[in-house]
DNA sequence: ACCATCGTACGACACATCTCGTATGTCAAT
DNA sequence: ATTGACATACGAGATGTGTCGTACGATGGT
């Protein structure tokens, strides 16, 4: 029986970056924990057709994305990877395509590139300490 | 003579984001300046045919990401889009995507995720300044 | 004049993504 | 038992991207 195992890799973390409408629902995901494709559907600000949100949450599930519960009728959709740790993926991804690796180039673009209020200037500068004291 | 412009919006900028073998070659282009096919071929790391390096500038071409000169027997061809500018929109769209609009998520998830030299550290900081101060 | 070399043009395939239509199953209320 | 509402499964088209093979024109050296 050679369940035609398509993940390679050790175990884990073998995931590829999330596309684009991907991503959207995992944020909805994120947010709301475990939910249906109802759920996913209803909350998501696109209008694209239900099926085409089914459709896609199943791929998910192949990719290793999702993982799925069938105890209900409705089946229960959940994120298999970190919103952080997929964040920090994709501005990796972005830092090496972009900025040729820099994070210092990234953060520079980030904040001329956008309002960023007095507070979060704050919590930005504490995060700096914490780095500095190492 | 309906000239068929696919492009629409007001003259100019309503171009979209390049793709990631399109970023390759900017990025080799905004280092080197303008350049023939073969100069970006050959200082690509990626191991792709010489033809491909061309289809895909031609076609950034269409797109109006390249301009072209046909002025030599080697096409010269130049980024028509500038570098901070679609350093700033990709970062913008990540943004948009995975950190729901907030910069300051993107900056430390950038900062923590990457080792920052001292010196760079520095540079954040005067940024920073200059932004408080307004 | 010839031919090897280098260029461009272009059609076409492979693949992933996004999208939906249609088939079919399940359940509850009448 | 029938029906309507709702779920999943799945095939398949449209589109974009990346990749190349092949055709063919220009150039320069012998």
């Amino acid at each position: 029986m050679v369940m035609n195992m398509k993940r390679r890799g050790k175990t884990t973390s073998s995931v590829q970056l999330p596309t684009d409408a991907e991503l959207e629902i995992l944020n909805i995901l994120w947010a709301a924990g475990p939910s249906t494709v109802r759920d996913v559907h209803t909350q998501s600000s696109k209008d694209t057709g239900y099926t085409t949100v089914l459709k896609q949450m199943q791929v998910m599930v192949e990719k290793g994305l999702l993982e799925r519960s069938e105890k209900f009728r409705s089946h229960v959709y959940e994120a298999r990877i970190a919103q952080q740790q997929t964040q920090q993926r994709l501005t990796r991804n972005l830092m090496q395509r972009a900025f040729d690796g820099s994070a210092k180039d990234l953060v520079l673009v980030a904040l001329s590139s956008e309002k960023v209020s007095a507070s979060e200037l704050a919590e930005i500068r504490q995060m700096l300490d914490r780095f500095e004291k190492r």
